[in-house]
DNA sequence: GTTTAAGATATGTCCGAACATAACGTCAAG
DNA sequence: CTTGACGTTATGTTCGGACATATCTTAAAC
């Protein structure tokens, strides 16, 4: 169909893995705009030159990502997920998907190298004296009145120099598929953790809510094959701005 | 609603679900000790007459709930998930599996039928007249000295008012499986939110935890392939007390 | 016009097969 | 005894095919 520049870039990792991120960007950019519709799975199995399995592996990555959703459909398509107007939305895309429409904006508050806090080294499951690149910055929901649903910071490994300006451009989800593509570390597994904590001093102001209440983190670590971790982030939303969602087991949407 | 109290296998559902079935009460009843290994892919499919892909989708299943886990093994097995020594466990296995070992208790602290309360109707999104069975636990973390790690409502139709006994001596996470079983309402979709919220007064005392501190709800809803809601289950952990871990992407553990 | 029925379509489920690869066990060499 | 090489083994990945089923579209019937 389209012209499909095809980004030959490192064709790494496996086949499925290649699929699932060409979609991810694809999302991403608008190619296929939120809340419409995926070519269907034998189109995919053309367009990547793929067996239908394997471009169902990777559509399930994505529908765990909570990038896409599934339902039987007739003379249509896989529908990519729309963004909720709730706040209610999967732990894997808030806070790249809340930035997905044109409308939503963000602010990058700080980037800088960060040397070792021990306590937020043991918070981010990382060794103590690791050292990071953090881009900091605060997630809107679209809607000009409402507060910020949550603060997240982004840590990569500072080899990566070039990642904090693509992070103020590029939904967060895609910094590790970027880190993957542009300098060839592959992403063997995301881990994420989820747990109540007290509102931190410094966040109670830009998030418009009061030191030491209620307010939910999610650590996501992003691992290579050897096991090494290459980027964090972490993300505080204080309650009730932010439910995550998520589908234990397949249904529809 | 038929109301049938018969125990009879009713086959329900597709192969794969059978198998997940199968072996979620395999590794709850201890014929699969948690820490040990579960039969190799090939022998589950000798063992349930079904296909290798199939056995890995219901594996699949089970690794999203954090039952079981999987790794590159050689003249060795898929390991049945150990319960982490720590808080930290998965979302879907956490309350669950803490009672898995012989000597992790629980009490079951109170029984009976719900009518409506809309702010808990709401909490829970479900109808704001519906009435349910409601069975209440403590969890505890195995370790006598340390305090318990959450409190379980568990919601059920009240059509099945076996289920409050059974909820006393089976996992949690069975008792849907059970309601599919006993009366073959089938598992479609299991829905879970995750939100950071004040500690409710009437838990400070069971959960030793000030009323009004950060505390983790984790809200699960049971539907059926019609899309009715036939199960929920409610639990409230104290900050620190719980850190929720999942794997957005397949990788060893 | 509204409702029903039939056909078309895409995803869900299931099977079989093959090779790649990571882990493990073993055994020989240092 | 420790280390390294090597074969074994089970999972990871990929392909192929087939039928079931939910859903949409369209046409027919009331």
């Amino acid at each position: 169909m389209s012209e499909h520049n095809v980004k030959q870039n490192h064709a790494t990792g496996v086949r499925h893995a290649q699929v699932t991120r060409d979609l991810m960007e694809g999302i991403a950019s608008g190619r296929f705009p939120v809340g419409s519709l995926l070519p269907t799975e034998f189109e995919l199995c053309g367009l990547y030159g793929a067996s239908r399995h394997t471009v169902r592996v990777a559509l399930d990555e994505l529908v765990q990502l909570g990038l896409v959703s599934r339902r039987k459909r007739a003379g249509t398509r896989v529908e990519a997920r729309t963004v909720p107007g709730s706040y209610r939305q999967s732990l894997a895309s808030l806070e790249d998907l809340v930035q997905f429409g044109t409308a939503r904006a963000r602010e990058v508050q700080s980037t800088g190298e960060v040397t070792a806090d021990p306590a937020l080294a043991e918070a981010l499951g990382c060794a103590a004296g690791s050292r990071w690149l953090r881009v900091s910055s605060l997630r809107l929901n679209g809607q000009a009145d409402a507060p910020p649903v949550g603060w997240t910071d982004v840590y990569v490994d500072p080899a990566y120099a070039d990642m904090p300006d693509l992070a103020r451009t590029s939904p967060a989800i895609l910094i590790s598929t970027l880190i993957e593509e542009r300098h060839g570390r592959r992403i063997a597994e995301v881990h994420q953790d989820v747990a109540a904590v007290a509102l931190p001093d410094r966040l109670a102001g830009p998030l418009q809510a009061e030191a030491g209440s209620p307010a939910l983190r999610v650590v996501r670590r992003y691992l290579d094959p050897a096991g090494e971790v290459f980027e964090i982030s972490d993300t505080i939303h204080p309650a009730g701005r932010f439910t995550a969602s998520s589908r234990l087991r397949r249904g529809r949407e």
